[in-house]
DNA sequence: ATTCACTCTAAAGTCGACTTGAGAGTCAAC
DNA sequence: GTTGACTCTCAAGTCGACTTTAGAGTGAAT
């Protein structure tokens, strides 16, 4: 055990090897999402190589729009033993639908916005319906 | 003009009509985003009916992902006389690659947790490598 | 004249995910 | 034994987009 001690890493180490903020990983502690495996007699953090990956996870998750709630609770269920992938797989889905909505929606808007584009002038000189501030959003679901 | 008085709405019935607290509204007069048309003696705020679709624009754009600062600018086009559209555009094009990028990713994490099904019980057995928490999230943007 | 729903302002609180600041201990090197 | 980089804790600050609270005025109906 004495030969693992001398490859646990500080948190300064961790962070520049993640490029995760010192303060954020200390966060991450407080939040109960990270937990340093060791603290020295100074209480000084001591960190496991493999949690570099673990952060990496962190930091990608947070960028697929999980939040740290979301991510606690991947994570509660490896340590339950259970694959995280079935909750996982749930929250995936439920992200996937609300960005595939939206991405559909500024999709419309975008192929309006040629159209308009084109009609442009003409909708200008023709002083257009009062309540409309950008048709294009305006419409966006309506058909 | 004094039938157009007749017209104005109060604050509460322009929250009734949209569905954004009457809270919001005020907090949207604050950062100058939507201003009453007119205050009475008693500062009153009054609405014209047409704020009701800008109101439902600004939920709307915010459904879609603009902040409170896009779609002030937005606005800010639209009141210089200027068609607000290609500042519209501008802005939905980077949506669309943000959000994108995410579904993407969000997809490739899909697709490889139907495959993970499939293999579950195998790779829960050999106890895979290590460092990897959901192989799925770890491998999302490698391949 | 009073009730009651509605409105007002100003200030403070909330949430998530951190960052910043203050003051103090630690450790290897010179 | 002192410098300098690193670490610690605890508290408070930040950002966006609001909400909540407190206390007070308004307006129509009874």
């Amino acid at each position: 055990m004495s030969e693992n001690n001398q490859k646990l890493l500080q948190i300064g180490e961790l962070s520049k090897q993640t490029g995760v903020a010192v303060s954020a990983l200390r966060y991450y502690e407080e939040v109960n999402l990270l937990q340093p495996s060791y603290r020295n007699d100074s209480k000084y953090r001591f960190y496991l190589p493999s949690d570099v990956a673990l952060v990496n996870f962190i930091k990608k998750s947070k960028g697929l729009g999980f939040t740290l709630e979301e991510i606690k609770s991947i994570l509660n269920e490896r340590d339950k033993g259970r694959s995280p992938c079935p909750v996982v797989r749930s929250l995936a889905k439920s992200k996937i639908k609300d960005l595939q909505k939206k991405v559909d929606e500024l999709k419309k808007l975008e192929k309006e916005l040629k159209n308009y584009i084109v009609e442009a002038s003409s909708e200008l000189e023709s002083g257009s319906s009062d309540s409309r501030i950008c048709g294009l959003i305006d419409n966006a679901d309506k058909r």
